[in-house]
DNA sequence: CCAACCATGTAAGCTGTTACATGATTGA
DNA sequence: TCAATCATGTAACAGCTTACATGGTTGG
């Protein structure tokens, strides 16, 4: 079963610290995770086929109480999968919140070398990416841009110089 | 009728010049507007659907020669109103790449003033996100984050401020 | 007691994804 | 002539959005 963006980042909370479905629907709702919905017919029924596919399980807790979703050892697998898959190109054109998200579940692993060698892949991948942006600019076609077409691609541009170098910064600080 | 991103995406580039929807899906496949998928899959039926609901005809030039896509009043109308709508900051939330869209395709309306306003409602609303974020981070949730966490949240927070920069400067440009 | 919040769902509808399918044209 | 590119679609499937629906608990 593929897993989407959504499966993704509830799994990830929900290995952070098992919670309800309505904790979940708060962290979109209250946190800068706001980026994905927080309806309940998305998060409900997005719960539900995790269960099913068995990469959470809904259990009370040892001393009784609320029934909380917890990780199974197949979400635990997907997710650390998911997590070491190096950052692509690709995925930097499409959706680099997918990468950030990602990145901030890396938390939840505690290898050190991980998070290093996630940053390089999306270091390699972010400048690949402007290179070619930076190409796209000065071929015919990028010449040819209107005043606005060339400022929203230069708006991109320098988003993803932003992100470079706060992946060089963030680099450095996972060294000790 | 609704119009999707992909929509407003599809009537903006045929606004510019008319073309045919081989030409549409080679745009999303070589330029930096490659953020939207160029499958025929999508770009068809989308195409039909915009026909069907009156944004969009298909017809041959005067000269005679293949058919291409035109857009309508009815597309030009809903074009305007939506370029003409203040950026909010739950669009600053959700998806920064929507407001871009739109800003590149204000190219196509000529009064100077509502680059202006746009710039400035965009400015506005990234600054109130940006205060909310950094809230955040003051507050105990925020606190209470780790690393990763952290090192996430302030990616964004710094790409925020990147586009605020960057609307800035733009709206300067503009004052010629 | 009534509003607000906690908490969990269902159902319709639309859109995008993936994969398949077809045929014309052009350059090596 | 054969591969690549032009060019346009269809069909199955899954997911998200929106809207509806329900009931418990808590604080003023």
């Amino acid at each position: 079963m593929k897993l989407t963006t959504l499966g993704y980042a509830l799994i990830g909370l929900v290995q952070a610290e098992p919670c309800s479905g309505y904790a979940l629907r708060r962290v979109f709702e209250t946190t800068p995770m706001g980026t994905y919905s927080s309806s309940p017919g998305s998060i409900y029924p997005a719960l539900a086929r995790l269960v099913a596919a068995g990469f959470l399980e809904k259990r009370a807790p040892a001393g009784g109480g609320k029934k909380l979703f917890h990780v199974t050892t197949r979400g635990r697998d997907a997710m650390n999968a998911w997590l070491r898959t190096p950052v692509t190109e690709e995925e930097v054109t499409r959706s680099v919140d997918l990468v950030l998200l990602r990145f901030a579940f890396l938390e939840n692993v505690d290898e050190p070398g991980v998070t290093q060698s996630f940053l390089a892949s999306f270091e390699s991948a972010l400048s690949n990416r402007i290179e070619q942006i930076e190409a796209y600019l000065e071929s015919p076609a990028g010449r040819a841009l209107g005043r606005h077409g060339r400022l929203a691609v230069e708006n991109g541009l320098q988003g993803l110089m932003t992100q470079r170098q706060w992946a060089a910064t963030s680099k450095k600080e996972f060294r000790s």
